[in-house]
DNA sequence: AAATCGCCCAACCGCAGGACA
DNA sequence: ATGTCCTGCGGTTGGGCGATT
């Protein structure tokens, strides 16, 4: 296999870093900060390309690095998320605060992938290598087959209920949980199913931009590392039921679908951009915490009540929000 | 002791996409 | 609208090193 050289200038290093080189990466980076990595080299001494600087501080030099074992969490952690993220290293990093996607990567195809495939595990799709069955392993996450996944919509019920999920997810990463579970009161879909799973992705970077519906009775979160330890269950088939869900919009209706829409099909935005301080946030809350502790409701079990109840609302009660809405 | 094998992981590569002129 | 620069990402490589023959 032949290759270019990234760096086209004459003169580079290449392969292992010196101690002293290390040390003039290090001083530069403290005194001048990150980025600038193309000129970087000749400022700081280095005969490097930019690249190979920025790839040593990431992997290696920076000061929050956590090195050693990866614990047993830690391995949970990724295998979880792998399930979710599939092979993006770097989103599986951002929640493993002191490993580095290559590091994380590194211990998943040496580790990881071997243990899981001893098990009988294919660590592509977490799921059973003899393919008889769904492992009732923890990591199993968005990857299914479809009969799984036709039977899965299928017993989901109506699109609402679809959407409720979403709604319960959304808002679920912005609001104390205990909080909004006082307003709606035990069973609604805020107080067991929330999960951190790909709406925890999405919500990550939504979290930023803090455009949270105001209410006295709701309290902004906004550490979405927080919420997703305790805020959501772990229980991984739950992930199972929002990636579905996740993954049907189109038979959305109004409100309901505009709303979907603009959460599901714009990952890196946060469209819901509810003013914070406007009184509007509130009567949007109203609404739903009326929607969601509705008299329509039923109690949906999936897979033999890995998920316990979610509310489910008939679209017309969406009428009000839609109104709102639109 | 020397040769070989296999594993691990730091580093490299090409590519994609955002920012900016 | 286009081109260039820069950064970040995921896949891959290869050197180091311990285990085995």
């Amino acid at each position: 296999m032949v290759r270019t050289p990234c760096c086209r200038a004459e003169g580079l290093k290449k392969g292992a870093w010196t101690q002293e080189e290390d040390q003039k990466l290090i001083a530069y980076v403290q005194h001048h900060g990150e980025g600038g990595w193309r000129t970087l080299p000749d400022k700081a001494g280095l005969k490097r390309c930019g690249k190979s600087c920025r790839l040593r501080w990431a992997n290696y030099l920076r000061p929050d690095i956590k090195r050693g074992e990866f614990s047993q969490e830690e391995e949970d952690s990724i295998i979880n998320l792998h399930a979710i993220h599939g092979n993006k290293w770097s989103a599986i990093a951002r929640r493993l605060p002191g490993r580095t996607d290559n590091e994380i990567k590194n211990h998943w195809n040496t580790h990881i992938k071997k243990r899981l495939i001893k098990k009988g595990i294919d660590p592509l799709t977490h799921k059973s290598l003899d393919h008889s069955e769904t492992l009732p392993d923890k990591s199993i996450g968005h990857q299914e087959d479809d009969d799984q996944k036709s039977n899965n919509k299928k017993s989901l019920g109506p699109s609402s209920a679809r959407f409720l999920n979403r709604v319960a997810n959304r808002f679920g990463k912005r609001l104390d949980h205990s909080a909004l579970s006082d307003i709606i009161g035990s069973g609604g879909p805020f107080t067991t199913h929330t999960t951190p799973t790909t709406s925890a992705s999405e919500c990550e970077k939504s979290t930023s931009s803090l455009s949270t519906p105001n209410s006295s009775n709701l309290h902004i979160i906004h550490d979405a590392t927080s919420l997703s330890s305790s805020t959501f269950s772990n229980d991984t088939s739950a992930q199972l039921v929002y990636d579905n869900i996740f993954d049907d919009v189109e038979d959305m209706t109004g409100f309901s679908s505009r709303f979907l829409n603009d959460i599901v099909s714009h990952d890196d935005e946060d469209l819901l951009m509810l003013d914070e301080s406007s009184s509007d946030n509130t009567l949007f809350m109203k609404e739903l915490t009326m929607i969601l502790k509705g008299d329509k409701t039923e109690t949906m079990s999936f897979n033999d009540s890995h998920l316990a109840a979610i509310n489910v609302v008939d679209d017309y009660s969406f009428e009000g929000i839609d109104n709102w809405f639109g």
